[in-house]
DNA sequence: GCCAACGTTGGC
DNA sequence: GCCAACGTTGGC
């Protein structure tokens, strides 16, 4: 099994979005970053477990836990031109663009702040610490999901 | 296949 | 709203 860190903007969809979705299950379209895609096409399994992280808005940092309940799928938004994910070199044979769903596992009482994640030395290697960083589904290490969810109880 | 120009991300 | 950092595009 493995961990992951899936960016997304509240104002877009939140974690109480998930949580309020159908089946609390969403596919996870939209993401149009080839390395991104290639994690969701290629590593993401049923059962991973993944770290749900606002970004740009007042409170950045992880939100919640979800779990990875469906794997690689065609993500078809790129396919619909009234989307803002339309991408026209999509076709329905080659549909450029693929996504994982997840399902809520838990909202966090009190986000884990960035700034917490970078305050904390045992999260020095965590990918959203470093700089300039905007790939929007990175790799967790098992210790630091735990230490981020222990955090999240402080 | 290089790389400048451009558009986007995302913390602050 | 600013702007550094990054990925993508397209002319050559």
């Amino acid at each position: 099994m493995n961990y992951w860190l899936m960016k997304t903007e509240p104002d877009t969809f939140s974690i109480d979005d998930l949580k309020n979705a159908p089946l609390k299950t969403s596919s996870w379209e939209g993401v149009r970053n080839y390395q991104a895609r290639n994690f969701m096409r290629d590593q993401m399994k049923k059962g991973d477990l993944v770290l749900f992280y606002h970004s740009s808005c007042k409170d950045v940092g992880v939100a919640g836990i979800a779990e990875v309940v469906k794997e690689s799928h065609p993500d078809l938004s790129a396919l619909d031109t009234k989307s803002p994910y339309y991408d026209p070199k999509a076709t329905i044979a080659e549909p450029r663009w693929y996504m994982i769903a997840v399902k809520w596992k838990q909202s966090f009482k009190q986000v884990v702040s960035l700034h917490a994640i970078k305050e904390n030395p045992k999260l020095k290697e965590m990918l959203i610490t470093k700089k300039g960083n905007r790939l929007s589904i990175t790799p967790v290490l098992k210790n630091d999901f735990l230490e981020i969810q222990k955090m999240s109880t402080n």
